[in-house]
RNA sequence: GGUUUCGUGGCCGAGUGGUUAGGCAGCGGUCUGCAAAACCGUCCACAGCGGUUCGACUCCGCUCGAAACCUCCA
């Protein structure tokens, strides 16, 4: 299968050309939440920019197999500083069994994400469902000889890895300064060298999250998950892997050096990272306590927001930066996204509206041909600059942009410009065919729907019914309108208002949005 | 200190060796019962200093500044 996709390369730290190993198919594998806590604006970042690969991709016409992994187990609790599991704390804190911690916010993530229209993965494996596979390739590992056992625990050797590859080739890490630069941590006399990582790690009494190995009992490291899940699911070679720019070092690299000992070659052919979303110019992070969750920003609740943001104003304004810049939040920028999501929403609706021109007078039976609606005949309409291909270039625009690592804010810079063709034709500033308004609509069905992943979140469920309601409310304001009875039809403008919808007036007829 | 990356107009954010990104905000106009929307026009830019070049915001170097990672974190 052919496609002219380029995708950046962290591996390369350059753009190379998309060319899977096993066309038609696709694997990709991405890291998934930690689940210990509410999803916020970092989670968002990372679903959404997958997703938009996700969806890109099928839209390409590739068999797709998306693994995106939720992590159950395992993360050391930096605070406290004891290798505790960070969900174990949680769950001694809450007095709760661990997992019902884990599928509390599991199901969280699942609700908020599906709320930004993230499609769900094809599989969504946890780290507690893959014991045994993660047991096995710490056995691999031990068995190629780059890990050592030490009072129960088992860790990589890098050092022994790096004589014959190379660790840091991800990140750009020398292993001179990471035996140097790492910090010492509780179990580090047991590591050979200080840039060693645990692979399998002994459980303390205390510790409630444990499984069975030939070590004793115990849990996995921080870095096998991912790997002994994406060979499992996607084999031992793979297409892409994504994940957070925070991820890059020492989880990824990691999992390189894991699948290589393991497996005997990479694993991973494209290495995707996206960046992250920046508060005040800080990182929006769990640990940084400035994150905002999902929930309060539907809801508005949280000191740093003026208002309330809609999950698509959300998405917009993450699909508004590439994946590879730092997305700086602001109530002043999110505000900027949902007024020109609204215009781009409101565009594709009117873009409904455009009637089309006439078809040419069959031969036979004519009279003469009905003015079209929105075409005045006192001012004749000018034909589109360039014509359709005018419209056919910013459908290419919108291809080259996509296969431009997924340049997403040059796709909407391009259905703002469809915008203003659409909206030029509403105004009978100019004229399009009948090919060109199929050609635009189609634009915006695949662009902004299918693979920006935008929906309309005008009237939810109730859709057809507000739609009926409004219908009526608005042709009883006409009727005051064309009496002149301003009062009345002032007076529902302004009560549709206090509901926090918006009538506007046009030649054609009244229309409404809600804010 | 090391690694990686970045510094674009009032705000957010693309892109490029010589041509308008786009959105939001501002200003002027058209339209309109009013309002809103829309349309047209318009203002505001590429951190600083050198170098390469006919020409750099775009390439190279330096300086200054910022961020992420080096400890779990999207």
């Amino acid at each position: 299968m052919e496609s002219n996709l380029y995708l950046y390369n962290t591996l390369s730290r350059s753009k190379e050309k998309f060319e899977p190993i096993n066309p038609p198919f696709a694997g990709m594998y991405v890291c998934g939440p930690t689940v210990y806590g509410d999803p916020h604006l970092g989670h968002a970042r990372p679903a959404i920019t997958f997703d938009l690969v996700f969806r890109y991709l099928l839209h390409l016409g590739f068999k797709v197999r998306y693994v995106r992994n939720i992590t159950d187990v395992g993360h050391l609790v930096a605070d406290l500083d004891e290798g505790e599991d960070k969900i174990a704390v949680k769950a001694r804190v809450e007095q709760l069994e661990p997992m019902e911690i884990a599928q509390y916010y599991a199901d969280r993530y699942f609700i908020y994400m599906d709320s930004l229209n993230v499609k769900r993965p094809s599989i969504e494996p946890r780290a507690s469902g893959h014991m045994i596979e993660q047991i096995l390739m710490v056995q691999k590992i031990l068995e190629a000889g780059y890990a050592y056992e030490v009072n129960g625990s088992v860790y990589f050797d890098v050092e022994k890895y790096s004589k014959t590859y190379e660790y840091g080739k991800l990140s750009g890490r020398v292993l001179e300064d990471l035996m140097t630069n790492t910090r010492t941590l509780e179990g580090q006399d047991e590591k050979r060298n200080a840039a060693d990582f645990a692979l399998w790690k002994k459980a303390q009494p205390e510790h409630i999250m444990r499984w069975p190995s030939p070590w004793g009992d115990g849990f996995p490291g921080w870095h096998l998950e991912c790997s002994a899940m994406s060979t499992k699911y996607l084999g031992e070679y793979f297409d892409i892997h994504g994940g957070g720019m925070d991820l890059l070092f020492p989880h990824h690299e990691s999992e390189i050096a894991q699948c290589q000992a393991a497996i005997g070659h990479e694993s991973v052919k494209y290495w995707l990272h996206n960046n992250m979303v920046t508060i005040n110019g800080q990182k929006m992070g769990k640990s940084l306590g400035n994150f905002i969750t999902l929930e309060e920003f539907f809801t508005g609740t949280h000191a740093a927001l003026q208002q309330a943001y809609s999950p698509m104003t959300i998405r917009f304004f993450i699909l508004q930066a590439q994946y590879r810049s730092t997305l700086d939040f602001s109530n002043e920028a999110l505000q900027a996204a949902e007024k020109g999501l609204k215009k781009l929403m409101a565009g594709y609706e009117t873009l409904g509206k455009i009637p089309l021109p006439l078809p040419l007078p069959k031969q036979g039976g004519e009279t003469s041909p009905p003015t079209p609606i929105g075409i005045q005949a006192t001012s004749p309409p000018t034909p589109l600059p360039g014509g359709e291909g005018r419209i056919r270039d910013l459908w290419m625009s919108c291809y080259a942009a996509m296969n431009d690592d997924f340049n997403s804010p040059m796709v909407i810079a391009s259905l703002f410009e469809g915008v203003r063709i659409i909206n030029s034709a509403a105004d009978n500033k100019e004229i399009l065919t009948a090919p060109e308004l199929e050609m635009l609509k189609n634009i915006f069905d695949i662009f902004l729907f299918d693979i920006l992943g935008m929906k309309n979140e005008k009237g939810g469920d109730n859709q057809d019914v507000l739609d009926g309601l409004m219908q009526l409310v608005l042709s009883i304001r006409q009727k005051s309108r064309e009496t002149k009875d301003w009062g009345t039809s002032d007076q529902i403008r302004d009560a549709l208002q206090k509901l926090k919808i918006t009538v506007k007036d046009g030649k054609e007829g009244s229309s409404w949005g809600i804010e």
